[in-house]
DNA sequence: CTTGACCTTCCCATCATGGGAAGCCCTATC
DNA sequence: GATAGGGCTTCCCATGATGGGAAGGTCAAG
């Protein structure tokens, strides 16, 4: 199987492969004699199992531990809990953040008038004094 | 006003100061003859609309725009709001995204007993076929 | 045998931020 | 007046995950 093959069996685009296997997130893989990468089942197996855990959100250092574990016989589920659980409150925190922001902003634009005229209070506010 | 001196007053970084004049964001300050730049209060005012543009996650091109705003005393205030509005979009769909992977998260975490057996939903869904 | 689709490597760009080196400048203290 | 320490300058590099594109080799169908 070669790599458009792969990527397209396992959403990963080829780039990503290529840029996967540079920084070992994956094992190189076989080449043909003209130097084609070849990819078996099992590869493109943990090629989407990259990507369901990228879909979730986790950074690639992160993958790198769920893939040991993974492949890990000897794991404790716990470990595995406990990424996911980070992933959880990582998560959690960035939408706290956001969801401060979107408070700030819709409070500021609920009290624009939003119509031809020079002033705005969101401007207001963000030129405000110290 | 050194540049150390107007990034404590607007908590904005040196480093951030100098790359948002080498993007052209500000304009090139003044300098004294031995070539440090010099800040005046007005400069000040800008770099913190700045900053609280940045902690409302305005990217550097909306900001861009929202100076250009701020300094035009003939403006709509109609356009200020849309770029409210738009970012309030932009950080509402990605909580979006983020609270289906919490929501993921969460229902695998739940069904992980996290303990020292290495069986693991978690990384069953992660690993499942097509 | 040609054509087009694929593959290879290599370099560059994103976005906002920080780190650090080499070297100059300013001020306070001795 | 010399020296020390801290601040300033520019320049280069790194991040993280991704895409774009060029130059050139390969393969399969017609």
């Amino acid at each position: 199987m070669n790599i458009g093959d792969a990527a397209k069996a396992s959403g990963v685009s080829a780039k990503m492969i290529r840029y996967y296997e540079s920084i070992a997130l994956i094992p190189a893989p076989n080449r043909t004699g003209s130097g084609y990468r070849v990819y078996s089942p099992t590869e493109v197996q943990m090629l989407r199992f990259i990507r369901r855990s990228r879909d979730l959100g986790f950074p690639v250092g992160k993958i790198e531990e769920l893939l040991a574990l993974w492949r890990d016989r000897t794991r404790h589920s716990a470990d595995v809990k406990r990424l996911a659980t980070d992933q959880i409150d990582g998560l959690e925190r960035r939408v706290r953040e956001m969801q401060a922001m979107i408070d700030t902003l819709r409070h500021l634009a609920d009290a624009c008038c939003g119509d031809h005229r020079p002033d705005c209070p969101i401007l207001a506010d963000l030129g405000r004094g110290p």
